[in-house]
DNA sequence: CAAAAGATAGTAATTGATTACTATCTTAGG
DNA sequence: CCTAAGATAGTAATCAATTACTATCTTTTG
């Protein structure tokens, strides 16, 4: 019994902010995150947070690390349980979908990464997961044209931009409408056109 | 002839102030644009911003007001002068991409308004713009199921979104990219999928 | 029609608040 | 009892906003 324990392994303090600095970004801006509110957040001072980390930056990269590898384990499983290419790649949007939905501020940080100027170890890991999230697609895409699934005139390069797009629509959408709720909903209907815009025609 | 002078007056000004955001959001992440970036790029001093409005917030109104003007002025041009509603969506889409490689800051600044928690003017501007634009959008889909160009079994919500998010996707990317020229290449492999995706079947 | 008077626009310096980060002291726990 | 983890209390830098003052344009009037 340590569960109201004050102190916290080294490892277990790093765990417990990435998961603060996520769940922040749900509801604020991630460039107006400070380390103050990060430290309120996990009931900590400020200053305990550089025992453990060397700037905030390091922080935004161990949050990255994060959402990089919950992300691909979760769409590769996804992936891989489906019968068929483009089953996979319905499977890919539908769990993407349910990972933005259960963490919302995910999009706004990769985002909010991507638009800083200038190199960081941060913007570097959102482009490397970006990077390897599409070859991915672009894999079960090229699958789908040589199973006969997906039309093989179809750009594959395109089809994996519109296929991102596609949930950065949504979760717009769901930037306006402040629920996540509506977003799943109209899921169906948007992959539905996708799908339509790649598939074979019978 | 006063083209050099150091004196404008206030509407100029203002109308120079506006443009000098979105020349630095085309480089900076717009949450960390500050007025004294904005001064120093329209060689005026700090302060002098504050004789034209009342705060930093009212800046960025402004600059919201100006993107949504000139970005629907534009749409709606080009959608008009063509032939019918599916090639109005193709011209809409076009005219899109050929505003933001023009202002590429303009796709950042309204996404990281949208970021922003709580309520301001210029994320009300942002989500206004948005609506008007996605009005727009649901028009000339319906228009077009009317003219039995797309498929009336098509969702006219889920059509519109798909059609923001591939400029997303395609913002996105050329956000990773660094460059525009990129982004234009791959419009009509794009475009084309989602034209499939909606169009009736012949 | 020019010079005084007033309005408008800009400067330079400063404010208090907030930021990431750090130095030093305290305590929990194996 | 000693060391890793956290608290306390700072720092220097940066931010939006404001101040007192100056420069320049515009209008009025003798």
């Amino acid at each position: 019994m340590q569960s109201r324990s004050k102190h916290l392994p080294a490892d277990q303090r790093r765990d417990v902010t990435v998961e603060a600095v996520v769940e922040l970004a749900a509801e604020h801006n991630p460039s107006n995150i400070t380390t103050a509110a990060i430290a309120k957040h996990m009931n900590v001072t400020q200053g305990a947070l550089f025992r453990h980390f060397p700037s905030k930056d390091a922080i935004w990269q161990a949050v990255m690390e994060w959402v990089a590898e919950r992300l691909l384990t979760r769409v590769d499983k996804a992936a891989k349980a489906a019968a068929t290419p483009l089953a996979a790649l319905e499977a890919m949007f539908l769990t993407h979908i349910e990972f933005v939905s259960a963490y919302p501020g995910v999009p706004r940080m990769l985002f909010g990464e991507l638009q800083h100027s200038g190199e960081s170890a941060p913007k570097r890991m959102a482009r490397t997961l970006l990077r390897r999230y599409g070859e991915r697609l672009e894999g079960w895409i090229e699958k789908g044209k040589a199973a006969g699934e997906i039309d093989p005139s179809v750009d594959t390069a395109a089809a994996r931009q519109l296929f991102i797009g596609a949930v950065q629509g949504l979760v717009m959408q769901s930037l306006i409408a402040g629920e996540s709720a509506t977003m799943r909903d109209r899921v169906p209907g948007v992959f539905a056109i996708y799908r339509r815009g790649i598939e074979v025609r019978s």
